[in-house]
DNA sequence: ACAGGTACTTTGCTATGCAAGGTACCTTCT
DNA sequence: AGAAGGTACCTTGCATAGCAAAGTACCTGT
């Protein structure tokens, strides 16, 4: 799958993940992985980025199967975030499909 | 409008109007900047790169105002990376809108 | 002890878009 | 003639974000 296509996308994908409940960066990889194709390489800078505008906190839960789990939660900041990024992505969606006129329902 | 939503797609866009007819690079932008903006510090290189690699071949052509236009035809390789290019934008469409949930029609 | 799964993290690379600057030609207005 | 503004080309340097690869560490089963 194309490296750039993905671009700005991933970090819409996570948010909108995060949305549905509180996620590890683990978790979230295999997750996306199997639609979009993803790898930790990508998560983890991408997960400190959220955290660092604020868009996700994090709390460590103890795994009974490997090291500690970090923990994200969605917070208002990141929700709001989320919107504008959805908001953003189908206008540019519906100005991309207009040239190139891809009507595939 | 995000920078990063574009990578990889501009290629596209580009390709599709020369599928439609022939254009020369500074057309392009003027086109496509109505509905993804894009400026021109962007189209000289793409087009390089099409150049390149041979999804496209060009021609000079006299203009009555400023200097000559470099004409950009697409070949048949390039009619094969736009469709290409076609369906995995659509399928990672698909993808995408099967994780945020946007279900504009 | 070793293999393999879980989970975290970092480094260096690559691709692509963009702002900013530059060149040059032509027309129009002053 | 000179200035301004549109057309059209091009290049340099920067920022961003994804990825492969490598490393650490913990736990379970063989």
């Amino acid at each position: 799958m194309k490296t750039q296509l993905k671009k700005g996308v991933l970090e819409m994908c996570v948010l909108a993940l995060l949305e549905q409940h509180d996620s590890y960066a683990y978790e979230i990889v295999s997750t996306l992985a199997d639609s979009v194709e993803m790898s930790e390489g990508t998560i983890y800078p991408l997960m400190r980025r959220l955290q660092n505008d604020g868009l996700v906190s994090t709390y460590l839960v103890e795994s009974d199967a490997g090291p500690p789990r970090k923990y994200y939660r969605l917070e208002a900041k990141g929700l709001e975030t989320l919107q504008a990024m959805k908001s953003e992505w189908s206008g540019f969606l519906a100005e991309v499909n207009k040239i190139v006129g891809a009507n595939k329902s």
